[in-house]
DNA sequence: GTCTATAATTGGATAGAC
DNA sequence: GTCTATCCAATTATAGAC
């Protein structure tokens, strides 16, 4: 891996635990084994960092969206299925931009409403009804949050249901909603 | 409004819109119109600000457990009601403290798993099926989700559904549920 | 109870050596 | 392409005047 997505993936591990504010150039470049000047010469500045994991959450939301389009099970099931906490690429990736949104990143904003659109917009397809689709739009949200709150560690308290038994309260929604 | 309460206030204003390490001190103190100094005499460091939080947001959560308790169309489709953002003094001191909660800080994870532990109960108590009763606590922390997103400001996007077309959904969820 | 002044530290970024 | 040294601004917290 080169010294370059070394450091993108350290700022991501380390924005995903700790926040923006909280993930110093320095700490990124030891999470990487380098200096601060070896960081900033690959990165600019902090906010280089934020734009270049935005850039690479526009492209897994990419990937996704065809996955999405193409899963077996539809769309809606694919999403719910994938939303459970699974450290995939995505996972973090989407985790770690939403911490940045919180803290008022704008770009990490509008990546995080591009890639919620793009999903709404299949589920939508498969649904034809919009307040259903919103339902479970939301209980993906409902499952990152869950993540983000904890930094994406797992999270094995009572309260914790798979996706095993979620999945046919998916396909309820999806057969009783209107047409 | 004591000088304590208003600088709680201003501290639960910067952590929703900004995030625990971007809420200076100065900034609190300005936010209530006081000092530095004033500030530090009401809270001795940065986290007594942090623990008078939680523990806010402890009470109102009890404080909402009992209205949840006896609400008349039942807990569920109050939790789901009371979900959407609607600025009140639960809304912000919740989203607020999942700020803390994101960047690591243990009390305040520990006081969102209370919340959520309180709310599933009375869900489950009613729909009598815990993988219903946890997508239906799941669409409630997306809509929580959403809000912490972008620091509570309005959202009035395309995707955006409000209350009214959601709760037919939960009735729906509600009535399926197997006993 | 609130203020000013200041100490001690940390963090982002630049300059220039290697 | 990576490192060290350094500057400047910001931040938490203390001390003590009023």
């Amino acid at each position: 891996m080169s010294a370059r997505d070394s450091l993108l993936s350290a700022y991501q591990a380390l924005l995903l635990a700790e926040g923006h504010r909280a993930t110093t150039l320095e700490a990124v470049a030891a999470g990487a084994g380098v200096s601060k000047g070896g960081l900033l010469y690959h990165f600019r500045s902090k906010e280089a960092l934020a734009e270049a994991l935005v850039e690479r959450l526009d492209e897994l939301v990419g990937e996704d969206r065809e996955a999405m389009r193409s899963a077996e099970d539809g769309p809606s099931r694919y999403y719910v299925r994938t939303s459970v906490w699974t450290d995939s690429p995505l996972d973090r990736t989407l985790v770690a931009v939403a911490q940045l949104a919180q803290e008022s990143h704008d770009g990490a904003r509008a990546a995080m409403a591009r890639a919620r659109d793009g999903w709404l917009e299949l589920i939508v397809e498969e649904v034809g009804h919009l307040p259903t689709a919103r339902a479970i739009l939301l209980i993906g949200d409902g499952l990152y949050f869950d993540a983000a709150l904890t930094g994406g560690a797992d999270h094995v308290g009572a309260a914790h249901v798979g996706p095993d038994e979620l999945m046919p309260v998916i396909g309820h929604l999806l057969d009783s909603a209107p047409r």
